[in-house]
RNA sequence: GGACGUUUAGCUCAGUUGGUUAGAGCGUUCGAUUCACAUUCGAAAGGUCGCAGGUUCGAAUCCUGCAACGUCCACCA
């Protein structure tokens, strides 16, 4: 670092660019972001209690936006005041593969790059190398990019959802959770994204409003009863129409079955009686579609009706459907129902109605529900748990992972701040559903699953899914057959892992085949949300025994930083997922930022380009003015406006601590600033008063960080340095002169306090001060609440009261502000030896040439009342008297409304006898205040005739 | 359809269990430039706290209703 010697070198003006990259390198050749080499560096983290916090691992899957911006400044100032504090500081950095997110990114770089279909190009080997490239790639921006945002993370223990450590964590969670019942593969209605071909969970799955057409039609013209459907393509897969058991104009049908034909297509449809129809609705009878709707799918269940699958993984009419639709669009298909209907004379009525399409999270495709083989996490199944659970739970006993869910949070073993986002929690666990984790994308933790070859072969023509969209795996064509075995007790989960799956299927045997059988892994791979989830211990060494014991002491993490946005894939999955292997919570805060949004109060986005980036406003303003601009005016959980105009004010600010820096630098000269400590500057009331703000600030900042009130901490650490210290205390010691030391212990003060804020000018100026070490590893100052009602600090507030009504005189006449000119007090003694005392601070301050104390004020001489003192400035006769009492009477007329007012509320007795003394007390203080200004005001108005 | 949130100065937002005449930053207006800083300094103007009721000695704050905006959840087929 270029460390400048000659203090009048130091630039006017902060140049944050220059300096940033070499403190980073210093901070980080240190060792301190390293919770094991604290101790070396400093003996008070010996044993020390340790804090951890896991960062959000950024998707791999390009650069680094303003809300991963601001998570890093969040938490990098919690790190950096609690590594000051004395803890023992953990922050655990890593990158999220991303699965669905990162694959289709390079899908689509591929394809601008003139590939048609990347996939079935490259196959799946080659495909996996690209995405790999690109997710390296990003993960080289991504920890640049944090390192240029100040992050404090310990670099050497980086972390990524899809290493090989995270794998073993994946797997063994796998295995655990089905061996507990809590995994299975199952035939169910799944959520189909038709153009990435893969499923997605409820959460991936969004609803956009639409218009859609409502037909009410009967199947064919002898069928008896009529229903409605906005999606008539699928009524070819109707097996059974449901009315409400009350309905009476049914009951003669309930139990019966017809055959129709439906558009050409024979279909027998039972009928059925069933509580969740609403009489109300269309004609009161509901189509059941089981394979294409999950409510459906349900009430098939209960009634134990057949699923019959006409829409295909292309999102096309399968020969379900009949010759005449198969391979149609479901829209085209609709269409041409709707139409054979009509001719038929089956059609009686079309209606608009607003409905919500189900469309991919990403992409925005319409997304179909299909019943596939998929494997879930069931949620609502009880289970033993494998050890004493959240307090509540013995080893043993049985739970499910809801009410693991539940409790976590409801017991406040996890606190979600802020806490009405507990509301949501409780409402998103209390309807989970059951989680569909496998996906059928290459990139990600393949299923540690494997199947026999050799049963597979036995059922052909009944394979699984997967097998036909993966080119590369045509032999992969597999089975059926894992279910059935997987129920025989002995198979168990033998076949998870790879290095221990049977060599000799229990089923088939080597006879079969004559030789070896081979086996094939499952080439779906998990949900990205699987591996995220266990991110708080996978991250510490689970389920590697040795590692996770050494880091034992960090789990549960003190605190889960993250955006709002994703408290239900990530926040709830890592409650999941941790009670269910640990027993314990991932975190004991849950504390949620809002999002990022455009000066509009839009969401930023490339597309509309409305995006701030954080690489191009670190060089132009500084990180530091980054970072404030992030968490100032803000509050938790609310969104927040940005632009680049907020950014520059706080570019302004680093510029003033930079001034008061170099001011305060050029009063300590040459003098040692480690060495102390000899006898301190005279005690006057300004230097009282502010050390006494000092830890004041100090003791409220501290309070301020530990309940998550950066906003409030921030603003109040800038109001105390350009107000009080700046605009005051600094004009002030320009005419006290304190002493070299005093002024070293207030910059270093200062920037401790700022440092978690601004780390970077805060380590510059630091160094420039040659204080001892690094700014990042001093103790937290300690602070103080300032004694109530202190004579010099209450002393302090009258002088500046003072000084301000002259300001105020000034330039409501006028006065030039360099000219120097005569002042006279009227007041009692305790304020004349207060002004004596300060004479020459208040003579500079206020530019006056001479202070006198009088019993009136001259004639043409102009004033101000306070309630404790009435001052006049000489004017030298040029004072327009009409105007100065007009300006009296008005200030009279305005102040007894007020005077009447109070007077009437302290008569009340219900007032008095009721509110507590120091209400009332205050009160008739402030009304004695207004009575003597009054009266003074009044007087004046007489002398003036 | 359900839930949650927001509504305070021209703009962005504070306002901590109800308590003295509601605050800050930006912007605006007026004035200032050798002396740490014009990325600055001094001063000023600007608000019936979304609307309507209620509770209370006292409401921006608590309760009820309404409105506008926003977010999340949800397949009345």
């Amino acid at each position: 670092m270029a460390i400048i010697m000659d203090m009048k070198d130091l630039p006017k003006a902060y140049e944050a660019s220059s300096v940033e990259a070499d403190i980073y390198k210093k901070w980080e050749e240190s060792g301190a972001f390293d919770p094991d080499k604290l101790a070396d560096l400093d003996s008070r983290y010996k044993d020390a209690e340790p804090y951890c916090i896991v960062f959000p691992p950024p998707n791999r899957t390009g650069n680094l936006h303003m809300g991963h911006a601001k998570t890093v400044a969040i938490q990098d100032i919690l790190i950096r005041f609690y590594r000051m504090l004395g803890r023992k500081t953990y922050w655990v950095p890593g990158t999220d593969h991303a699965a669905i997110a990162t694959q289709v990114k390079v899908e689509q770089l591929l394809i601008k790059q003139g590939m048609k279909d990347p996939r079935r190009e490259l196959g799946r080997e080659k495909f996996l190398d690209k995405v790999k490239e690109f997710a390296q790639s990003s993960r080289d921006n991504i920890v640049s990019q944090c390192k240029a945002m100040g992050g404090s993370m310990d670099w050497k223990r980086e972390k990524y959802t899809l290493d090989e450590q995270r794998n073993r964590a994946v797997n063994q969670m796998f295995k655990m959770m089905y061996e507990d019942g809590l995994i299975e593969r199952g035939f169910r209605v799944v959520n189909w994204d038709p153009r990435f071909k893969t499923t997605l969970s409820d959460d991936e799955v969004l609803h956009k409003e639409t218009q859609a057409e409502l037909v009410t039609f009967k199947y064919d013209k002898d069928f008896p009863i009529a229903i409605s459907t906005t999606r008539a393509e699928t009524k070819f897969g109707d097996t059974a129409v449901a009315v409400n058991p009350d309905d009476e104009r049914y009951t003669q049908y309930v139990g019966q079955t017809f055959t129709a034909d439906y558009c050409g297509k024979k279909i027998a449809i039972k009928i059925i009686a069933d509580k969740e129809v609403d009489m109300g609705f269309g004609t009161g009878a509901l189509g059941v579609t089981p394979a294409h709707s999950m409510i459906d799918a349900e009430i098939a269940e209960r009634h134990g009706l057949p699923m019959v699958q006409v829409i295909g993984e292309d999102a096309r009419m399968t020969a379900e459907a009949g010759r005449a639709f198969v391979g149609l669009t479901t829209i085209e298909a609709r269409n041409k129902a709707i139409e054979m209907l009509e001719a038929k004379g089956c059609l009686i009525k079309r209606e608009t109605v607003p409905q919500n399409l189900m469309v991919a999270e990403r992409g925005g495709e319409t997304v179909e529900q299909l019943p596939m083989k998929q494997w879930f996490i069931r949620v609502n199944k009880k289970f033993k748990l494998r050890q004493d659970t959240l307090g509540k739970w013995k080893q043993g006993e049985e739970t499910t992972l809801k009410d693991l869910m539940r409790f976590a949070v409801e017991s406040k073993q996890t606190k979600i701040l802020p806490d009405n986002f507990e509301k949501m929690y409780f409402h998103w666990v209390d309807n989970l559903r059951d989680w569909c984790i496998s996906r059928q994308i290459w990139f990600g933790h393949q299923i540690p699953v494997w199947y026999c070859h050799g049963c597979e072969e036995k059922n052909l023509g009944r394979g699984f899914q997967a097998a036909s969209r993966d080119a590369n795996s045509s032999k992969a064509n597999l089975s059926n057959w894992y279910e059935k075995a997987a129920m025989q007790p002995d198979f168990g989960t033998s076949a998870f892992f790879s290095a221990t799956y049977p060599k000799k299927c229990p089923r088939c045997g080597d006879d079969d085949l004559g030789g070896q059988i081979p086996f094939v892994q499952d080439p779906d791979t998990l949900d990205t949300w699987f591996s995220s989830g266990m991110w708080t211990f996978s991250t510490l060494g689970w389920p590697d025994e040795a590692e996770w014991q050494k880091n034992r002491a960090y789990h549960p993490t003190n605190v889960l930083e993250t955006g709002r946005d994703i408290i239900f894939f990530w926040v709830a999955r890592m409650i999941l997922m941790t009670t269910y292997a640990l027993g314990e919570v991932p975190f004991k805060d849950a504390y949620l930022h809002g999002l990022v949004l455009d000066e509009k109060g839009r969401k930023m986005s490339k597309s509309l380009g409305n995006t701030i980036e954080p690489l191009e406003m670190i060089p132009k303003y500084g990180t530091d003015a980054v970072r404030l601009s992030l968490v100032m005016g803000t509050s938790p959980g609310m969104d927040q406006k940005l632009s680049e105009d907020k950014i520059q004010d706080f570019r302004n600010f680093t510029n003033k601590l930079w001034n008061i820096s170099r001011f305060i630098l050029s009063q300590i000269g040459d003098a040692d600033v480690n060495e102390d400590i000899g006898k301190n500057s005279p005690p006057t009331t300004s230097r009282i008063w502010f050390s006494q703000r000092l830890k004041e600030v100090t003791k409220s900042v501290t309070n301020k960080i530990i309940k998550y009130e950066f906003s409030s901490a921030g603003e109040e650490l800038r109001d105390f340095t350009w107000g009080d210290l700046a605009d005051w205390y600094l004009e002030i010691a320009k005419i006290e002169k304190p002493r070299p030391l005093d002024w070293a212990f207030i910059l270093g003060q200062l920037l401790l306090l700022w440092h978690p804020f601004m780390p970077f000018i805060t380590e510059y100026i630091w160094q420039i001060a040659n204080f001892k070490g690094l700014c990042m590893l001093r103790e937290w100052p300690r602070g103080a609440s300032h004694p109530m009602y202190d004579r010099e600090y209450r002393d302090f507030e009258k002088m500046r009261a003072l000084i301000v009504d002259v300001r105020r005189l000034r330039a409501g006449q006028g006065i030039e502000p360099v000219k120097f000119i005569k002042l006279a007090v009227m007041a009692d003694e305790e304020i004349q030896n207060l002004v004596e005392r300060n004479m020459l601070v208040i003579k500079s301050l206020a530019r006056l040439e001479s202070i006198d104390f009088v019993d009136s004020i001259a004639e043409g001489w102009a004033t101000a009342v306070s309630g404790m003192m009435t001052i006049g400035l000489d004017l030298a006769g040029t004072i327009d008297v009409e105007a100065e009492k007009s300006k009296m009477q008005k200030e009279i007329d305005s102040l007894k409304p007020y005077i009447a007012s109070t007077e009437a509320k302290l008569q009340n007795k219900d007032f008095t006898s009721k509110a507590p003394q120091k209400v009332v007390a205050g009160m008739q203080a402030k009304l004695d205040e207004a009575k003597a200004k009054i009266k003074a005001l009044e007087e004046r108005l007489i002398s003036l005739g």
